[in-house]
DNA sequence: TGAATATCAATTTTT
DNA sequence: TTGATATTCA
């Protein structure tokens, strides 16, 4: 039985290349992840490389585990002191050994995301900048684009006063980071990039020891580390990217799929593998998603293929509105499972979060178990990072975002004002607010001298107690416990500081933290004296880089709800894609820009091929959305699909031809009624967009409330409707006006923009 | 200090 | 419409 039984021509080639940069174009279900292991495993096996001298880098946690983990059900070996991991946690790795070089503090500690942006909002505060003319995101998503880019403040070319500043506020933020020894998560990587750049003796080092670099889903990969990567392979390592272009999704984000085809230039791989073969799903929908991609330009090249068949088509619904979407989902949910299919193997995606809303109350209602995907994961809960804010102090006092978020948490009499002395003093003498505690006078001053004893007394008792007792002790002796015992809804928030003292008893008897590297390093570079951190140290920084579990809990089979972007990777035997609408699929935010298209279309392609055997889709007529019904026309994307793969369950409407009489679910009374509800309002409206309907932006939508319908030659009109014109195509009645033969349409067409037209005259049909 | 009230924005998200 | 955050008032 040997490693490489059973894989097909290209995976087996994939494997067992040479060991020269190689790039392999892995399409959706091909067998991506068993490709990478299974040539890790190779590369060991044969011994061309040691366990040592390879590594292997993922954009998340989950996909890190399993590579490490599929990897060695192939291959039991030690995989201790192996770098497979994330970029950020092999980073932080890097850069916990080379703290001094790097210069940082050993106990540095990560800032995730929100700990940035309190950062930044403290920064902004005490430099005393207006935050409507900086606002804290906006700076925030200035200094990571930046870092991104690999550029530090001096690098970054300002050409306006007000990017002057906001380099200014780049510049004043590293510094304050420097000061209080964190680092966000961009630092991570810019930090280590500039130590390996600067530093020929590491540089050296790992270029030697990384012969093989093997890169997962390359293209979501930004500029930084691309050259990351680069300067590591530049002792002679190969490199071995895969990825899909066409499954690109996070470009908003940073990602530069350009990557890709520069790799093959920059790196001359001149071994390029494509990944066809499809192993998850059945032809149609494999048709679907191949014909929908084509519309994209400037693709690498692919296209999946299966032997197994056609399988069903995809079914396609129009609803007439959300709910009744919503309710035709569950309806086809419940049969499923009625035919023996588990919840949990049907999933239902949507682009964007709000949308799971309506979705949730239907299955509430029919008491169908489901699970949402997104939201808090555990150590975003505000208890935990106070918790975990105290551990910091403990590790770190002069943090000051994490001094300040619980200084006062559980209340101490340490209010605002003292807080604001105590600032002034730590900025006009460059020092951490602990630092500046003895200079504040007053009752104030008590307090924090007492806060920053609690701090130095919960260091000093916990000495050599192991991590979940050091983490016990702090919950207790913090005052957290206590605070929410008081509180009505504080159950949960003691049960989750409990299961903190559990995740840290997990952790530390994981082999996971110990910091072996450092060990074998520092035989290879003796001038570097390393220390292992802490137990309590390698805690925060796993709590730092792996936030915790989104995943669904096991237990109840239920139906699992997420987004598109978190469904890839993923895969279901039946899949609903709802909201197939304009605007919200592709999103109005992305309809402009050719490139925001383009995207959106790699998400439907990643939506599509998440499913193995059954594909929903479907759309509504009417959506509440923002408090506001708005009437969307069908996605194009269900046009950009091959017709014979679909099967319509509702009449499909809106073609030239065969639209001769209206079906019998029509325009329902139902539909008007729901809409009557609300009246004729008009709602609050904005003014700036409710009305103008300039941009293409609005080409496809709404926010009309809809009115009472006008009949012209025998056809009912109404606000929201689909109408098709034979000169202007397809659009949606916006307004109108006037009665009978003069009533007047205002309708946004799909190619032509907005058209006012004479009833009477207009050669109109409803779709 | 904390609760009530106004205001504002509203894709997608991992580390 | 919702939800998060900022501001105001007791």
């Amino acid at each position: 039985m040997s490693l490489l039984d059973n894989l097909n021509p290209p995976q087996l080639a994939a494997v067992t290349l040479e060991p020269r940069h190689a790039l392999v174009l892995a399409g959706a279900g091909s067998g991506k992840t068993r490709v990478l292991t299974t040539r890790m495993a190779w590369l060991i096996q044969t011994g061309q490389v040691s366990p040592h001298g390879l590594m292997a880098v993922t954009f998340t946690n989950k996909a890190a585990r399993e590579m490490l983990t599929r990897m060695t059900s192939m291959l039991p070996i030690n995989t201790r002191g192996m770098w497979i991991g994330t970029f950020h946690g092999l980073c932080n790795r890097m850069l916990r050994a080379h703290h001094r070089d790097a210069g940082l503090p050993q106990t540095f500690q990560i800032l995730d995301t929100a700990d940035q942006l309190s950062s930044i909002k403290r920064m902004l505060k005490g430099a005393g900048i207006d935050d409507e003319k900086f606002p804290p995101r906006q700076v925030q998503q200035f200094i990571n684009g930046s870092k991104e880019e690999g550029l530090r403040h001096t690098d970054v070319e300002a050409n306006d006063n007000f990017n002057r500043q906001l380099v200014e506020l780049y510049g004043m933020y590293d510094a304050q980071c420097q000061r209080e020894g964190v680092v966000d998560f961009s630092e991570l990587l810019l930090r280590s990039y500039e130590l390996l750049s600067r530093n020929a003796p590491i540089r050296e080092h790992y270029q030697h020891r990384f012969r093989h670099i093997l890169v997962d889903e390359f293209q979501d990969t930004n500029r930084l580390q691309y050259r990351w990567l680069k300067l590591l392979a530049g002792g002679g390592g190969a490199v071995f990217a895969v990825g899909d272009d066409d499954q690109s999704i996070y470009a908003f984000r940073g990602a530069n799929v350009g990557n890709m085809a520069e790799f093959e230039r920059d790196f001359a791989a001149d071994q390029v593998i494509r990944l066809e073969q499809n192993y998850r799903s059945y032809g149609h929908i494999l048709d679907a998603a191949n014909m929908l991609i084509r519309n994209n330009s400037g693709r690498l090249g692919k296209n999946l293929w299966t032997d197994r068949g056609h399988g069903e088509p995809i079914r396609v619904y129009e609803a007439m509105s959300d709910q009744q979407e919503a309710q035709w989902v569950v309806e086809e949910i419940r049969s499923l499972v009625n035919d023996g299919r588990l919840r949990s193997q049907i999933a239902i995606l949507y682009r964007s979060n709000a949308q799971s809303r309506v979705l949730e109350h239907a299955l509430f209602s029919a008491q169908v178990p489901y699970k949402v995907y997104g939201g808090l994961r555990f150590f975003e809960r505000q208890e935990i990072k106070h918790a975990l804010a105290y551990l910091r102090l403990m590790e770190n006092p002069h943090e000051d975002t994490a001094w300040m978020r619980v200084v006062n948490f559980p209340t101490r009499g340490i209010g605002a004002r003292t807080l604001e002395q105590q600032a002034d003093i730590a900025r006009t003498h460059a020092i951490s607010l602990y630092s500046a505690v003895g200079h504040v006078a007053g009752r104030g001053g008590n307090n924090l001298a007492q806060f920053a004893s609690l701090v130095d007394r919960m260091r000093f008792e916990t000495q050599n107690l192991p991590l979940h007792e050091i983490v016990e002790h702090v919950i207790e002796a913090s005052g957290l416990i206590a605070h929410y015992q008081t509180e009505k809804e504080g159950t949960e928030r003691i049960e989750n500081l409990r299961e903190l003292v559990n995740a840290a008893a997990a952790f530390a008897s994981e082999d996971g933290y110990a910091a072996d590297d450092a060990g074998a390093l520092a035989t290879t570079l003796p001038e570097t004296g390393q220390v292992l951190p802490s137990p309590l140290a390698a805690f925060l920084s796993h709590a730092a880089l792996e936030a915790g579990d989104n995943q669904a809990s096991l237990g109840q089979d239920a139906v699992q709800l997420m987004t598109v972007h978190a469904a890839k990777g993923l895969e279901f035997e039946a899949v609903f894609i709802s909201g197939m609408e304009e605007g919200l699929f592709p999103h109005e935010n992305s309809i402009l820009e050719p490139a925001g298209l383009e995207e959106e279309r790699r998400l439907m392609y990643v939506a599509i091929t998440r499913a193995r055997e059954r594909l929903y889709m479907s759309f509504s007529q009417t959506r509440m959305l923002h408090g506001q019904t708005r009437y969307h026309m069908r996605s194009r994307f269900l046009t950009e699909v091959p017709e014979e793969s679909l099967k319509w369950l509702t009449p499909k409407m809106g073609l030239a031809k065969g639209m001769d009489t209206a079906p019998a679910w029509g325009r329902s009374s139902a539909w008007i009624d729901s809409e009557s509800a609300d009246g004729v309002s008009m709602g609050r409206s904005r003014g700036k967009d409710v009305h103008g309907y300039v941009g293409a932006a609005e080409t496809y939508s709404s926010r009309r409330t809809a009115q009472a319908g006008v009949e012209v030659n025998g056809k009912t009109f109404m606000v929201g409707q689909s109408v098709a014109h034979p000169r202007f195509g397809e659009g949606v009645i916006v307004h109108l006006q006037g009665a009978g033969q003069d009533a007047q349409v205002q309708i946004n067409f799909s190619g032509s923009g907005t058209k006012t037209l004479a009833l009477g005259v207009a050669k109109l049909d409803p779709i």
